[in-house]
DNA sequence: CTGTGTGCAAACTCTTTGCATAAGT
DNA sequence: ACTTATGCAAAGAGTTTGCACACAG
């Protein structure tokens, strides 16, 4: 999954998803999945890009991480807060929560399995389900 | 756990959590705790006194909704798009959340279980599990 | 009385939007 | 060229805060 990316594969990935590959989103592209798996807030994204010599607008920030979540590339982690976190591994995976520093961290395993869970109501359907395990500090 | 509650119970119960029963404690807290289990947000729970005639400022009750879940009373949801709904029901249970119109319904049933959970970093202790099943639509 | 709580409005954070400009194809 | 995306600044939702006044003990 994280082979060795190129620009333009980047651009392929962007045009399959209906995205012109403009200089922003390959360059937001490379930092989000370049580097394995990330956790990211759409204003830690956009101080990268920053730093990174990238003149990229907050608000494009924003409309490119939900634009890649419509697509399937990112999955979007609202947190305590308000603020919402975006993932870049997109399959199906928990989240440790450290409260303290308002961090996720995936959890490490795929094993979690969800036990004695009733039907839904009617005329709905399971879309997903989020098991967030908050930690604290051990005192 | 939801006894027929009088206001001099209210009161105890705030004065044994270290807040002082005034007029608009003892009034959410009547409303919060004396009708089963609820799920509201400030602003509803706001509008909801307001039109019982009582005077409670917005910020009063942000504030007081605060102290409860410090104090134990309630425990805080908060869910996506910001707002945070507060649960009177404190004990460990999950919760449907219908991404259709933003509520929170309670799952009936204790018997969820958490399996295969890998230990937490070095440190850090679980605080608590949160299980939130997204439901939509079905088709 | 004395300290805590309340109300108000302003501040704050995160996020979205409107519209002129710029860039992609 | 023609269309779509970007940037900016302003608006928006939800929540918090500072400070003078009010109320509980």
């Amino acid at each position: 999954m994280t082979e060795s990316w190129t620009p333009s594969l980047f651009r392929a990935q962007l045009r399959s998803a209906g995205l012109r590959p403009t200089r922003q989103r390959v360059a937001l592209a490379q930092m989000l999945f370049g580097a394995g798996d990330r956790h990211v807030c759409a204003e830690a994204l956009h101080g990268e890009a920053t730093a990174a010599g990238e003149h990229i607008s907050l608000a494009t920030v924003y409309n490119t991480l939900h634009q890649f979540t419509r697509a399937g590339l990112l999955r979007a982690l609202p947190v305590d807060g308000g603020k919402t976190f975006f993932d870049t591994n997109t399959s199906d995976h928990n989240h440790f929560y450290v409260e303290a520093d308002g961090k996720m961290v995936d959890i490490p395993s795929e094993s979690i399995r969800v036990e004695g869970l009733p039907a839904p109501p009617e005329g709905l359907k399971i879309s997903h389900i989020d098991v967030v395990v908050r930690l604290v500090k051990d005192s």
